[in-house]
DNA sequence: GCGGTATCGAGAATTCAATATCACTAAGGG
DNA sequence: CCCTTAGTGATATTGAATTCTCGATACCGC
């Protein structure tokens, strides 16, 4: 199975390395249309699962939302969810010692931390 | 419209107060049929929603999971989510300071932070 | 260029949480 | 105890996200 090089896949892959924050899959598909006018939905999640699987991009779950999607491989980090515009972005810096929160016996191995408020734009309007 | 006191609407109050977590319908119906045994899932779910709008209880939502509750009232806290029993605890403790990474220009209202991995339960199994 | 086939686009289908429907049950005031 | 009606249980339905189907398209090795 030879994977060809499409430019419906080009446009979604250029399309996160120009957002530089997770991206769902509207978002996507409402982006790469620019480029390429026909773009389907179906297209944008069966690009978007074969990116993942590849490892070429990771799942971002969040609370109450659909999941967004972002490069693979990016340093560890956190989101911030705009309440306005719907928009995810990300935040730097990491409150590490949050793994000692846990009750004892129980074994932490990964944390999440999401930020609810007004993106700059937003704020500013 | 005058509120009845049914046994079922009792039997599912009582489950929280002995819960002490935060938990899912499912995980509600299951309880509480031990008390009420022909309980029904739909019950469930109506009187979740009136248990929530009458301020008793109040949401949780997680990232890529359906919705769990808890009393209403409670300090502020945070949740721990078990991989291997998918039960939901609350977490004591809270890094303050997360509200500080939002980048410039943002507007933080309001936070989250999910914890994963094992229980006491599940981790020593 | 040609051909084989990976990929596409549109719409149907699926999934699953949550809600609505409706005949039946039972809470509780009189 | 009786009657009104809030509440219930089983099941159908909704709604949103995601996946599947299938005929058409367009990569790309030859």
């Amino acid at each position: 199975m030879i994977t060809r090089r499409t430019q419906q896949r080009h446009a979604i892959r250029a399309t996160f390395e120009n957002a530089g924050r997770p991206l769902g899959p509207h978002e996507i598909l409402n982006i790469a249309r620019d480029v390429v006018p026909g773009l389907g939905i179906a297209t944008v999640y069966r690009t978007l699962k074969k990116l993942v699987s590849d490892g070429e991009l990771q799942v971002v779950e969040l609370p109450g939302a659909p999941s967004r999607y972002e490069l693979a491989g990016l340093a560890h980090h956190h989101h911030f969810h705009c309440r306005d515009c719907d928009r995810v972005f990300d935040v730097e810096g990491c409150p590490e010692q949050v793994t000692d929160y846990a009750p004892p016996g129980f074994r932490t191995e990964e944390h999440a931390v999401v930020l609810y408020g007004r993106c700059s734009a937003c704020a500013t309007g």
